[in-house]
RNA sequence: GCUCGAGUGGUGAAAUGGUAGACACGAAGGACUUAAAAUCCUUUGGGCAGAAAUGCCUGUGCGGGUUCAAGUCCCGCCUCGAGUACCA
């Protein structure tokens, strides 16, 4: 007996050693190490980089990584040349948070929690290069940021040629035309000939090109958010509050630098249709880009020589114009408020300007306006219509004032109906008693010339109408706004910029990097400065004062895809052979999170290097896919109230309870830990409980967030450890779709890990010893195997990666009946699994006297003969209701298996005797007979 | 409000208009074991009939429609999720 144990060399799936010793083998051998190789074709698989928080990473979070490793691997497989790379968004909010509360650097901060991530992401066995690691907050790296910028600062939007220009070719027009004959993306700016431009001083010749710059400095409403300290994009903040934090938001009117990105809204546009990304991705774009046609028409105001200018979409509905709307910022209130009414338009204006954004949301069902004592003459009826000022127009679209529809938009019905103005209707079709008839249908009536045309043509002659009478033009308008780009913060990019008097003047581009300078404390300074201001010798040459702010955290992440292809340069942003090599993101997989704001910035900057000829692609990511969002699963005890006895989830309704959560790693399947839940908290120690029937205590249930205080937080690590990565890439892919949010529930995990280990064993022989011969594979086994190939390929195509995972539990279970051990189809089973597994695979793969990488193999392409069937089972349906299948040779015609269907005793037996009515075969398909 | 998704067993889910529930989890039963773990086998949408083999009915959020045939296509609703919100 004593022998026994000895005589068996036992190969258990051990996956902790193997994972550890594959992932240095990958490592000491470069495996994933990849440079430009004109014989292969490129792929590029980007995962949107992480922002490395002190909270390390859950489960949730490698999601998508998994997914890309995947699809690099197989493309890898499949004879592409991969550019698989991993880096850092190191700047931003919660580092500097936490630098303001402890005095700690956020450097110090950063680097702790970027050495976490790594170390939790190597586990995991991401194929990621790791020579092209990049990090945000690395002045070799924001460097090419602050160029970025300069670029932007020296560059402005030529609308004709629809293209970035330089600033110095706009100096000549300037000179040589004034600014008459330029159509430029700009803040506007009165018209000036040549003779003034060149009379200007220095400085008012700055503050006229600072209107035209791409990358410029203005004052503007602002969100600013008191607790950070800080101004923050439109898609930063959230219903009024900011989206790191939830702090209150409010409006304020500052001098900040911005980036003129609607200057590219037209082609942000129209570059969507030819991107690989899911519709409602598309959809968000658009909706945030807000693109709208319609024309700008001037309104005389009664006795005066001032004009309003309005933006409408619905030209054709001006004969029902009853009344205009201002906003209350807008700069024309003053000189038409009448007299008599300066008090109340006062107070109104007053009050609108201080509401903040939130309680404007909230308050948007109260009606309000107030009256300005003027009247405006309504060019096609030329009736006097008055002017009104309420806080539903925005100051921010359009011209800031519009021409009043009532009876055809809700918004003017309502105010109308609340004051009492005139509706008139001009557009057929719709009742107006209740409500306004908003839909672009129906014949124009009581509208003079459009009388009794379709509003589509009414449309049309109206603005022709418009131009020929000299009243306004066509316009296109966009929802889009400038990107703030200033942030009142310490730990970003600082601007490359400083200051001669008021003037804003650029380094050079030798002196890049401007490097961060130290200071004692993360906090504004006492005046109110941003903490840039607490360093002494932030000047220019000692002497000129550096810009305060810094950049945002999308600044960072706005073309670290480029640099990723050539990540060391230090001459070049990206060079022009990686550049041409590379080109742009094959497969760019990231969260729905930054539809609007990342991914539009993004393509802005890609476009604007576009335009300056530093790169060879106008769009950055030609495929995208969105993983959903994990969510947790958390668990409840029941605790009856004034007690310390918890009752099961059947029986809690007896009781008067409370619900609490509990941790989630000590319950299984619902039913809950006892010694686990006594010892995971003092007050829980002396806990009694209240069973089910079988004894046990089961615990209730919810979908909720992920995080912390829920203790539904599950980590990746104790996954690892406890069942291997390889399981857990495979189990994160079983869980479902790619795309779809799910709750992250452990306890399927049970089912990888089975197959995993019998995938193992079917390597090795009961003896335990490795074990595969070269004999011929029989037709069973090949078409086990070949079928697996081709599901596998054509789901990874389509990112169906769960049903692959089905796929390789049926081979390996069909397999395992057959006790195949034939060298040739493990091994092509090994190959198809080791995107998915890459540790085991590669394990075996050595194992079966390999001495190279898996990963410089190819993947098998399936062999259709294989899969040829000789019979077809078809199931015979009557009325559509399949009640039987019946088996045929595969070459039989059409009506020789309607005989051999019809004289069948099972079709004799449900007909009766009579004749069907209808008999459809369909080939390969089945047999359906009509009664 | 508008836009885009999604609703299928106890659970995660699968299904080019052609046998709904593949593959798993869980559960129940069994084999192996002194026992356990591991492994293997059987059953598992619901209902009805039968000793059983089996048979029948019903079933993909709801109501209609198209079709020989609908989870899948069309129309109308309901619910949930995401985005957006006085955008003229």
């Amino acid at each position: 007996m004593q022998t026994f144990y000895n005589d068996i060399q036992i190969m258990e799936y051990t996956f902790s050693e193997i994972e550890k010793k594959q992932q240095q083998f990958w490592q000491e051998n470069k495996i994933y190490q990849v440079d430009i190789d004109h014989s292969k074709p490129k792929f590029y698989v980007l995962d949107m980089f992480p922002y490395p928080s002190g909270a390390g990473l859950h489960v949730g979070h490698p999601l998508g990584y998994i997914a890309s490793d995947i699809y690099s691997r197989f493309k890898r497989l499949t004879g592409f040349n991969v550019l698989h790379p991993m880096g850092f968004d190191a700047f931003g909010l919660p580092a500097e948070q936490y630098a303001v509360q402890t005095g700690q650097h956020p450097a110090i901060t950063t680097d702790i929690n970027i050495k976490r991530y790594k170390e939790q992401l190597g586990k995991l066995g991401f194929s990621y290069d790791p020579e092209r690691e990049i990090r945000t907050s690395d002045p070799d790296y924001y460097k090419w940021t602050q160029w970025a910028f300069l670029k932007m600062f020296l560059h402005w939007y030529d609308n004709l040629s629809q293209k970035a220009r330089p600033i110095s070719e706009l100096i000549v027009e300037f000179e040589k035309n004034g600014n008459t004959k330029v159509n430029a993306a700009c803040t506007e700016t009165p018209l000036f000939e040549a003779a003034v431009w060149n009379g200007m001083e220095d400085n008012e010749k700055e503050a006229v090109l600072m209107n035209y710059r791409i990358a410029y400095r203005a004052e503007t409403k602002v969100n600013w958010c008191p607790a950070l300290g800080t101004v923050l994009a439109n898609d930063e903040v959230k219903d009024g509050v900011s989206e790191r934090g939830g702090h209150p938001v409010i409006q304020k009117d500052m001098m900040q630098w911005q980036l003129r990105v609607t200057a590219y809204a037209k082609r942000l546009l129209t570059g969507l249709n030819e991107l690989d990304w899911s519709d409602s991705l598309k959809e968000m774009q658009k909706n945030w880009i807000g693109h709208s046609e319609g024309a700008e028409v001037f309104f005389q105001i009664k006795n005066s020589e001032t004009k309003i200018q309005v933006f409408t979409t619905r030209p054709d509905t001006i004969f029902g114009a009853t009344f205009m709307v201002l906003a209350p910022e807008s700069e024309l209130t003053d000189k038409i408020t009448e007299i008599e009414q300066t008090e109340e338009v006062d107070k109104y204006v007053t009050r609108a300007k201080n509401r903040t954004e939130r309680e404007r949301i909230a308050d948007a069902e109260n009606i309000t306006g107030v009256f300005t004592g003027s009247y405006a003459i309504n060019p096609f009826t030329q009736k006097e219509i008055p002017i009104w000022i309420a806080d539903y127009v925005l100051s921010g679209y359009g011209t800031g004032a519009i021409m009043a529809v009532p009876a055809h938009d809700s918004r003017d019905y309502a105010f109308a109906k609340h004051f009492n103005i005139e509706i008139i209707p001009v557009v057929e079709g719709g009742d107006i008693s209740e409500t306004s008839y908003d839909a672009k249908k129906g014949k124009m009536i009581n509208s003079g010339i459009l009388n009794g045309l379709d509003v589509h043509d009414a449309v049309l002659k109206i603005i022709d109408e418009i131009e020929t009478q000299n009243l306004g033009h066509r316009k296109v308008n966009y929802r889009l706004r400038d990107a703030i780009f200033s942030r009142q913060r310490y730990w970003g990019e600082p601007f490359p910029v400083y200051y001669k008097e008021d003037t804003a003047i650029p380094l050079k581009e030798e002196e890049l990097p401007l490097t961060l300078p130290e200071i004692n404390d993360y906090k504004p300074t006492e005046t109110g400065e941003p903490p840039l201001g607490r360093a002494s010798d932030w000047l220019y040459k000692n002497q000129y004062p550096f810009e305060l702010s810094t950049m945002p955290g999308f600044a960072g992440s706005s073309a670290y895809y480029l640099r990723f292809m050539d990540s060391k340069n230090n001459q070049e942003l990206v060079s022009k052979t990686a550049n041409n090599y590379w080109q742009d993101v094959d497969l760019y997989i990231g969260g729905t999170e930054h539809a609007v704001g990342h991914l539009i910035y993004a393509r802005f900057w890609n476009k604007f290097l576009y335009d300056l000829g530093y790169i060879v692609k106008d769009e950055p990511f030609k495929k995208l896919v969105n993983q959903g969002m994990i969510q947790g699963r958390s668990n409840f005890v029941y605790r009856i109230k004034d007690s310390s006895t918890f009752v099961t989830y059947n029986k809690r309704n007896q009781f008067e309870f409370s619900e609490i959560h509990t941790d989630v790693n000590i319950v299984h399947n619902d039913i809950l830990d006892i010694e686990a839940f006594k010892q995971w908290r003092p007050e829980f120690s002396d806990a009694e409980f209240i069973f089910d029937d079988d004894g046990k205590y089961h615990c209730g249930y919810a979908v909720e967030k992920m995080s912390k205080s829920k203790y539904n937080v599950v980590n990746p690590d104790d996954i690892i450890a406890r069942y291997g990565a390889d399981t857990l890439r495979l189990y994160e892919m079983f869980l479902g779709p790619i795309e779809q949010s799910k709750p992250w529930d452990t306890n399927g995990i049970e089912g990888v890990y089975r197959f995993l280990n019998k995938f193992w064993r079917l390597f090795f022989n009961e003896n335990e010893t490795i074990n595969l011969t070269d004999e011929k594979p029989s037709k069973d086994e090949q078409k086990i195997i070949n079928t697996l190939i081709k599901k596998v390929s054509d789901d990874i195509e389509k990112f169906s990666f769960n049903t692959s995972v089905a796929a390789f539990m049926v081979c390996a279970n069909d397999l395992s009946k057959l006790k195949c051990n034939k060298r040739e189809i493990l091994e092509k089973f090994l190959i198809t699994l080791s995107p998915f597994a890459p540790h085991i695979t590669e394990e075996l793969w050595q194992l079966g006297g390999h001495n190279d990488s898996i990963f410089n193999e190819a993947f098998p392409e399936h062999n259709e003969s294989f899969l040829i069937e000789t019979t077809i089972t078809y199931p015979v349906a009557f009325n559509g209701k399949t009640k039987f299948t019946v088996e045929v040779s595969v070459d039989l015609k059409n009506s020789e298996i309607e005989k051999i269907v019809l004289s069948d005793e099972r079709t004799k037996s449900r007909l009766n005797g009579e004749n069907p009515k209808k008999i459809i075969v369909v080939p390969g398909r089945m047999v359906n007979i009509v009664i």
